[in-house]
DNA sequence: TAGATTGTTAATCGATTAACAATC
DNA sequence: TAGATTGTTAATCGATTAACAATC
């Protein structure tokens, strides 16, 4: 029953494995050799295998994979076989574009309320869904087994808020907001550090330039 | 002269680097010690020295690091000190967000133009940033000293645009769409896959419930 | 000078890859 | 049965942490 803790590395890994299967499957492709899977993905088949085999042993010697049982096994592992119920705070652009993100909804996550501290948009609707004042999340969350808090609101509020979540026992942050949360274990959070990212790209590039440049003059 | 690479893991932590100095030094705190630091990013000092030495030695023994002066030297390794102009292609609603996020502005990360296949926004503004016809996006880039490229738009328009971009010399991708792009080395792409990270959430709350659970039955 | 703290080397830890026996 | 390919162990590689001499 020795259950050994998962790496972040290989959770991080298995959406991305999740989206190659669901579009082998869309073209009708039924088995898959870890090897196959390895050159579309462009990492080892050994890591695919070692991957997979922290949650099961999902394959057949000799054959390979069926892609559409390893579909559905990993869509279990990351919890897409259950609905899962949001809130988002912020009804400002980011929180806009991910309400309209059809894709959530599809792998059962689900918006069920919208709380924005601006008190002109509270009762008007965004995709049928009710802006609330930010004072009406602990209740709402209570009552609606709601799981996760999407958090698209500027810093300032976020620490705040986020002390609110975990106060009515909320399950999972997923945070926008560009700052680190202080949170118990019991809570988890996801962080989307969209300038962080921005900025690892401009390294990159700036990178890249520079070896180029360097190159040239040592006459590469 | 010999440049050993450095990991991604390192960059990846120079942005949270760079926020916390940014904080420290709003607060008129003028130096840190890497075990202060330490405590409040919760990483190990060990870490911190480590990963800045791979830039040079910022620090001064017995007395730690000047925190303007980190912050600037961080910048500078982060391509901060330099504008970057960007393009953005998809004028939905996450285009918009990231339109409206004054943060980048602020960085040196300026919009130059943006792109739509929608012929009724052509010709429309937003932020006084006319929209336009994918079409001209090649001549755009080459005539506006273009370096980043946004692609906020779905997944089976990105691999084209992705090939005229990289036919037009764009250094950097900045990619929303849930696929993976296939370009060449000198091409630098930053993947946000939000699915991605929701399911990761996903899965480390299933998990942690889960725990808890089994703790309930083993007694703890 | 004594105390503090870096820069850097060495030790440890963990993650990735290689190899191969098991088995379909 | 022979061939293919997994599951898994062992080897390698890389990243993190610890330790400490250098030095401000």
């Amino acid at each position: 029953m020795e259950r050994k803790e998962i790496s972040q590395a290989v959770i991080g890994r298995l959406p991305r494995y999740y989206r190659y299967l669901g579009e082998l499957r869309d073209e009708g492709v039924e088995r898959i050799s870890s090897q196959e899977l390895s050159r579309k993905m462009q990492v080892t088949a050994s890591q695919i295998r070692q991957d997979l085999n922290h949650f099961g042993g999902f394959g057949q010697q000799g054959y390979g994979y069926n892609v559409e049982y390893l579909y559905v096994e990993i869509a279990k592992i990351l919890g897409l076989d259950k609905e899962h119920y949001l809130i988002l705070i912020g009804a400002g652009n980011l929180g806009q574009a991910l309400l309209n993100y059809n894709n959530f909804a599809r792998r059962g996550f689900i918006f069920k309320g919208i709380f924005d501290k601006n008190p002109e948009l509270h009762g008007t609707k965004i995709r049928d869904i009710e802006i609330r004042p930010m004072e009406e999340i602990s209740n709402f969350v209570k009552d609606n087994n709601i799981d996760i808090a999407v958090l698209t609101i500027p810093k300032n509020g976020a620490i705040k808020v986020a002390e609110t979540l975990v106060a009515c026992n909320i399950k999972a942050i997923w945070n926008f907001a560009h700052v680190d949360l202080n949170v118990p274990e019991s809570v988890q959070v996801e962080n989307v550090h969209l300038s962080d990212s921005l900025m690892k790209l401009s390294y990159n590039s700036s990178r890249y330039q520079g070896m180029k440049n360097e190159g040239q003059k040592a006459g590469d």
